[in-house]
DNA sequence: GGTCCGTTGGGCGC
DNA sequence: GCGCCCAACGGACC
């Protein structure tokens, strides 16, 4: 209730306790939670410039956290990376990160104890992710009663999300419900706060990492060091992490703070590049990011939003072009971020923990999914016997990451477009494989692509084969995500179960047998779909009327047309080969 | 209640 | 590469 209260303030800095009476004997911890970085992050600050006479940078390994519950040993290669990044970065200041381990409501009072500890900072979780809410009541109150002063900042997001309340208009003291209604509101917010440098040698008074602490709370060195009660046993992982063909030991993505601002720069170097691009047009096949890739920086915290929004701003004053502009921009994909925090932020104030949720999501029409666990794991395997939609799964299983319109074709294919299959499932298969994982943007993209919220036009549906042959006509990127099919001629490479048998036998593939079949006929199932979608939408319309008495549904006034059998395996008495 | 618009559809003809 | 139709969504705005 307390931490409610806090809400109200509507500043940046959005709690502050003065407990003590006297500022003399500071001591000092930030505890880094997400905001893994030391650029532009104002709670790190505030507590240094309390002049601590010892300081305390803190990180908690805590296995029941959104980005550690249900994490692969490649997510968990990337937060390894960032806490040593952070922990060498601090050492070049003279002080370090001290990574504790457990639970932060049971760990952090007993090292404020040890530590004689005074002041504590630390960046606020702002989308109201439930677990991430209970702990930090919990510490703040805590903290109170130990007479500790606390200062959080809301630097995960641009401007704080209480602050975009439209000022006029029809939707007048209340959040934004659309995109382009965000977009208004954003223009008219104060300027920006420009940024806070990252802290320098002077902040840390004493350089107190003295020997005999030095050895104390290392950063882990590999996944199996980190908590792992996710269900998975702990020698599987250590299976997964030694064989000699996982991609987990070579990431293609590595994490830290100091590779994502070079990354920054890098990647935002070509001011034409900058002021042309353009999201939609951007390939979702080439072999390496047509975007920027970013996001995994972005939503760990080793690079702050405004960091990158000034950084943009930087590029394009160097181009006297016509920059595109939002939501198709590089500026626009900032702001789809900061709305889509905003809603789940919004979300979980009406429910609290709805946002991922299809029950008691206000932004969320519930649509009668059904359940098929085989045909979610041939989904999730990348096992559908569609090569564009396995290669997309088979990448986000080797890499941690897709491109945003491959997430947008796997998306549509597991639930509207083909297999009716819930979002949420899908939504957290991507939490537990995304190096870029982010609660309020998974759920709010797996939302529209399942047209549950957001968008509603179910009858633009992708398709699993025409989509990318346009881009991608040789198939090279499905030839490199699905190796058993690199040889087939271009003409069978995104359907191969068209290729004669002596062209599947000369390249080493037979459908069905080294490669499955297609789990269902995309052509008729998603015409299928499309009228599932029209009845549950005249049923969300008659639930939403006035006088709806719950039970009392009448059935659809278009009687839904009896389902084929539309498994083309089942079609041709061919068992669906799996795994 | 009519009209326009919505970051990223597919398929066809030109 | 563009424009148009397909069938036809909800939300904002007038």
């Amino acid at each position: 209730m307390l931490w409610k209260f806090l809400f109200v303030v509507h500043t940046v800095k959005s709690i502050s306790f003065n407990m003590m009476s006297t500022t003399k004997n500071v001591v000092g911890m930030h505890w880094f939670r997400k905001g893994l970085r030391l650029h532009d992050n104002p709670a790190l600050i505030a507590c240094l410039e309390q002049e601590p006479k010892k300081f305390y940078p803190v990180y908690v390994l805590d296995g029941n956290s959104y980005q550690l519950l249900r994490c692969t040993p490649l997510r968990a290669n990337f937060l390894i990376e960032c806490l040593q990044d952070l922990d060498q970065n601090l050492r070049n200041l003279g002080s370090r990160l001290y990574v504790l381990n457990g639970d932060p409501v049971d760990v952090l009072p007993k090292m404020w104890k040890e530590w004689d500890i005074s002041h504590l900072s630390f960046e606020e979780d702002e989308s109201g992710e439930p677990y991430a809410l209970q702990r930090d009541e919990t510490i703040v109150q805590k903290a109170q009663d130990a007479m500790i002063n606390v200062t959080g900042f809301c630097s995960e997001t641009m401007y704080p999300l209480k602050s975009y309340v439209a000022g006029k208009g029809k939707g007048a003291g209340k959040y934004p419900g659309t995109m382009s209604a965000f977009q208004r509101v954003f223009g008219n917010m104060k300027p920006m706060q420009r940024l806070k440098s990252a802290p320098e040698k002077d902040h840390f008074l004493d350089n107190q990492d003295s020997k005999e602490m030095s050895e104390l709370f290392l950063p882990p060195r590999k996944p199996t060091d980190l908590p792992w009660p996710r269900g998975i046993p702990k020698s599987e992982i250590e299976d997964v992490w030694n064989a000699e063909d996982c991609k987990g030991l070579n990431p293609i993505v590595h994490g830290g703070e100091t590779l994502a601002l070079l990354l920054l720069e890098k990647s935002l170097s070509d001011a034409k590049w900058v002021a042309n691009f353009e999201k939609p047009k951007t390939s979702c096949t080439t072999l390496t990011p047509s975007t920027t890739g970013l996001s995994p920086y972005l939503s760990w915290g080793c690079l702050s939003s405004r960091q990158v929004w000034f950084a943009v701003e930087e590029a394009l004053a160097r181009t006297s072009l016509n920059c595109t502009k939002p939501p198709v921009s590089l500026h626009g994909q900032l702001l789809w971020r900061e709305y889509n925090y905003l809603t789940a932020f919004d979300a979980n104030n009406h429910q609290p923990g709805s946002w991922n949720k299809i029950q008691g999501n206000k932004y969320c029409r519930d649509i009668p999914w059904d359940t098929d666990q085989e045909m979610l794991e041939s989904w999730k395997d990348g096992m559908t016997g569609y090569p564009w939609i396995d290669a997309c799964m088979r990448q986000l299983k080797a890499e941690g990451w897709i491109h945003h319109l491959g997430r947008h074709a796997v998306a549509c294919f597991l639930t509207r477009g083909d297999l009716w299959q819930s979002w949420e499932k899908g939504a957290s298969h991507f939490e537990s494989h995304l190096l870029d994982a982010d609660y309020a943007l998974n759920g709010f993209n797996w939302m529209w692509l399942s047209c549950s919220g957001f968008f509603y036009q179910y009858f633009r549906c992708y398709s699993p084969v025409a989509f990318q042959k346009k881009n991608d006509p040789n198939g090279n990127y499905i030839r490199k995500y699905v190796p058993e099919l690199k040889e087939l001629p271009k003409k069978y490479i995104y359907e191969p179960w068209d290729a004669p048998l002596d062209v599947q036998r000369k390249a080493g593939v037979v459908m069905g047998k080294s490669y499955p079949l297609p789990i269902v006929e995309h052509k008729t199932i998603s015409k299928e779909n499309m009228s599932r979608m029209a009845d549950a939408y005249a049923a969300h319309k008659r639930k939403e009327s006035p006088g709806y008495v719950e039970g009392n549904d009448i059935p659809s006034v278009k009687p839904k047309k009896k389902q084929k059998n539309t498994l083309i395996s089942q079609q041709i008495g061919i068992k669906r080969y799996l795994k």
